[in-house]
RNA sequence: GUGAGUGUAGCUCAGCUGGCAGAGCACUGGGUUGUGGCCUCAGUGGUCGUGGGUUCAAGUCCCAUCACUCACC
């Protein structure tokens, strides 16, 4: 994996980049779509590139207890299995296990954990994380870290930051498919020095990039932009630097200004299917009777296949039957207004002219996002 | 025609030996950040079939009546 910046912005950290991998290249500020299990839930992969995804997340956790690792790598490795020929980043399983599992121990060794499937026990160690990673043969693997709950302390998070350095190293010792990109994750809540310290730590090992992990576990806006930015500071310029699990439109347009070049979130997709349509005039709610017999498209001047084929009345029925192909139309909605969000951003970038894209980004934005919304313009 | 049963929110139904009319679904509006097509919070909505009676007090007890269902003639 190479990383080029082509162009670095000349009042913020923000920068437009290209990462070259063996399955194609793509540029930065990117967002990845999240597809879980091997499948960005809904569409199709020509559907998601239609509608303008370049690279997805797929992950370590849920792809190694179902369907398992060794399947995959016997079937001729992810991209064949999805038939996506696109690159792929593979999350570790650490933030799964920390969300999603019942119970979990963690030790030096590893972290054994419940599978919230079955129930069955599973123990995932550095090395183990490394090993599903290379079965999947994504483009880009992560690190196995500790995310730590949102309200430990000082303490907790320092044993945290440790262990998961730790882990990066046996990760980094682990890795034996020189295709495979391998990025390491800073942790240290919300503690600048933790902070500081989980990225220097990482930085002095090496890695292709860097991600910050332990954000959107419930954190308040200002606290979780206070931290991206501090963590920045100690990671290279001269490497991808990935926001993992972040977000918003809103956020992502902030954290680009700090310098973050990659993000995936569950928002476009989960939202989608949950009825909630992203629009630059803001969030819109399909499900809402004031679209029932609105014939004009979720946002006039979209591109995409589903606004170019169909009235918000049509999409407001589909989802209230919970017709199959509501989460797919919305899914192709939701994912084109992002990718179309990143293009704004690096063209602007390109043009120099990025606080008036941001500018313009809140000023357009006219109904709900009242608390994500105008005020934090200042901060731009 | 006779007997039995049932009538309570838009729908399906709870409401004990009388004590401020409830739930689920639906509907309306929020929430959702390294994904369980969920989940969650709040809100609108009822002359308790109708008319009498008993009682301080009736969805609840009594009488009449109407509608529906089932069984038997």
């Amino acid at each position: 994996m190479e990383f080029l910046i082509q162009k670095q912005d000349t009042a913020s950290r923000a920068r437009v980049g290209e990462i070259v991998t063996d399955h194609g290249s793509f540029e930065t500020p990117v967002f990845m779509p999240v597809g879980t299990a091997g499948a960005i839930k809904g569409v199709t992969p020509d559907e998601a590139r239609d509608a303008g995804a370049e690279i997805i997340l797929a992950n370590t956790y849920h792809l190694y207890l179902r369907p398992g690792h060794e399947l995959i790598r016997k079937l001729g490795g992810l991209h064949r299995f999805m038939n996506w020929s696109g690159p792929i980043l593979t999350d570790s399983g650490g933030f799964q296990v920390y969300s999603l599992s019942k119970l979990r121990t963690i030790s030096e060794e590893g972290v054994t954990f419940q599978s919230h499937i079955d129930g069955s026990t599973h123990f995932l160690s550095p090395e183990k994380a490394m090993e599903i990673q290379d079965a999947l043969g994504s483009d880009i693997a992560m690190t196995l870290d500790e995310c730590a709950p949102a309200e430990a302390d000082h303490d907790y998070i320092l044993k945290s930051v440790k262990l998961t350095e730790q882990w990066a190293q046996r990760c980094r010792a682990g890795k034996n498919n020189n295709k495979q990109a391998l990025f390491g994750i800073v942790q240290g809540g919300t503690y600048p020095d933790l902070r500081e310290m989980s990225a220097k730590g990482l930085v002095e090992m090496g890695f292709d990039g860097y991600a910050i992990g332990g954000l959107s576990v419930g954190e308040e806006r200002a606290t979780r932009e206070q931290v991206i930015g501090v963590t920045r500071e100690f990671l290279p310029d001269e490497k991808p630097v990935y926001l993992m699990g972040v977000g918003t439109p809103e956020d992502i347009v902030e954290s680009v200004n700090l310098g973050v070049d990659m993000f995936d979130c569950v928002l476009p997709t989960r939202n989608a299917r949950n009825g909630m349509l992203f629009t630059k005039q803001g969030r819109l709610v399909i499900k809402n009777a004031q679209y029932s017999d609105d014939s004009s498209p979720i946002e006039n001047d979209c591109t995409c296949y589903t606004c170019s084929h169909y009235s918000r009345a049509y999409l407001r029925h589909l989802f209230l039957t919970k017709e199959l192909l509501a989460y797919r139309l919305n899914t192709i909605h939701n994912l084109h207004y992002y990718a179309k969000l990143m293009t704004g951003i690096r063209t602007a970038l390109r043009e120099d002219r990025l606080a008036d894209f941001s500018r313009d980004f809140y000023a357009q934005k006219i109904h709900n996002d009242e608390k994500e919304g105008a005020e934090s313009l200042q901060t731009v």
